[in-house]
Order: structure tokens, then C-alpha cells, then sequence
DNA sequence: TATAAATGAAACCATTTGGTTTCAAATTTA
DNA sequence: TAAATTTGAAACCAAATGGTTTCATTTATA
């Protein structure tokens, strides 16, 4: 019986603003824990921590290579908020006849 | 000498899933707050706190009709995660080759 | 082999989050 | 006017979140 294991979603994952960070780091290019730690302020176990959700959620890749596991971002699961704020993309691409009546309605 | 205003954003506005159900339910009607409650199993206070995070951001615009307030969606803030993510797309839309070669790197 | 480097893991902490119940206030309606 | 409806607000709570410090373990290097 699976226990204790939060179940990471995409949209929570990217709410932190340090994980954004660590996926626009990581996007184009591989680094070790200790290097993507050196972006940051905080310790190194608050940025292992966040890797550790960007990992869970599938965000991120992980290869262990010797002493040291080289860190790299697969972004194909963040279709899912593209996909998600894509059903209200007219809200900023149209003129937004509806919405308009509704706010002038008490003219 | 502002305090206690939790800077609320779009990306962590979105992140729970009850908030995105608002938005689904709100984006094209308008509901009094009782209800938008009906369609959910929570109380009314619980709603409630999601819909003035929702509004503190900027996804829902509340319109006082009396006593009752007609609460509904207007999506453009969304427009902020829309283009976070398309600067990844290419992740969902390539052929990625470059994190093909990465995983492939220990052949 | 002794030391340094990279990471993991545990224990702890303060704040935030997401919910509840209860009561008050304002507006409609019978 | 009395009662019902709609909402607000306060107090409270458990759990999650995001961070810390400390120590252990594994791997590489001088």
C-alpha cells in the first residue's frame, strides 16, 4: 500500500516561483546539484528538496554519474497547463464580446 | 505601510485544483457566490477564500447586485502562464533532439 | 590511504494553506 | 415588520510548504 507519497501535479509544481527558476536553468542544459544550488541563496537541501518535486512530477531528469547526478529539464508534461490555459486563450486574443456585456450591464 | 497582503500570482493562483474548477465554472456565466458553492462539496467560507484569492489576482471580476454578488471569470492574467510555457513548447512539439542526446550520452 | 567533494537524510521550525463552525450584517420578500 | 436569503468575518485547526542545521555516506583525488 503506496503511503506518504503527495501527489505532485504540474500545476503545483510550477507555483513556486525557485522551481520556475530551476526549470528555466535547467531547460537547455545539464548541471549537478551543486551547480544549480550556486544559482540560488538558499541551502543546498531547499534546492534538493524542490528538485526532488520538479523530479516526482516528471519536470525534471536525473543521471547519476559517479558521486555527482546531472540534473536536466524534459518539459513535456507542462503540455498539460498549455492545454489548460489554452481552452481561455480568447480571453486575450478576442475582442471579448461577452465579458464586455457583462461589465457594461449596469450602465 | 502595507502588511499581511499575501502578493498572490497568477501561477499559484491556478495551482489548486478547486480554483481551477472556479474558473472552468465562471468563464463564460456569471454566478452568484450560493451558487458557484453548489457545485462543490465544500462550505461556503471554503468558496468563498478561493474566489477573493481568485479576484485578489485578477481572474474574477465580483459585481454587487444588492446583496447578492454576480462573480465571474476574466481570464487575460492567464495570458502570464500561456507564455511561460510556450517558451517550452518546443519540448511537447520537436523531436527534441538535444535531450535525445542527453539521454542517450551514456551509451 | 587520508582528505575533499557531492549528495542524502533526519530533525526541526515558522508560516501558509485550505478547510471548519459560529455569529453578525445587510438586503429581499412574504 | 418579521422572516428568509445572501454574504462577510472571526476564530480556530490540521496539514502542507519552504526553509534551516546537523550528521552520515559515497565517490573522487592528492
Amino acid at each position: 500500500m503506496i503511503m506518504n507519497v503527495p501527489r505532485r501535479d504540474v500545476f503545483q509544481a510550477i507555483a513556486d516561483p525557485t522551481r520556475r527558476e530551476i526549470i528555466n536553468l535547467l531547460a537547455y542544459q545539464s548541471l549537478n546539484l551543486n551547480a544549480v544550488v550556486d544559482n540560488f541563496e538558499m541551502s543546498r537541501p531547499a534546492v534538493a528538496k524542490h528538485i526532488r518535486i520538479l523530479t516526482e512530477c516528471g519536470l525534471l531528469i536525473i543521471k547519476q554519474k559517479g558521486r555527482e547526478k546531472h540534473i536536466r529539464a524534459d518539459l513535456k508534461k507542462l503540455k498539460q497547463v498549455s492545454d489548460w490555459t489554452a481552452k481561455y486563450q480568447q480571453f486575450w486574443s478576442d475582442k471579448l464580446d461577452a465579458l464586455g456585456d457583462f461589465l457594461d450591464q449596469d450602465k
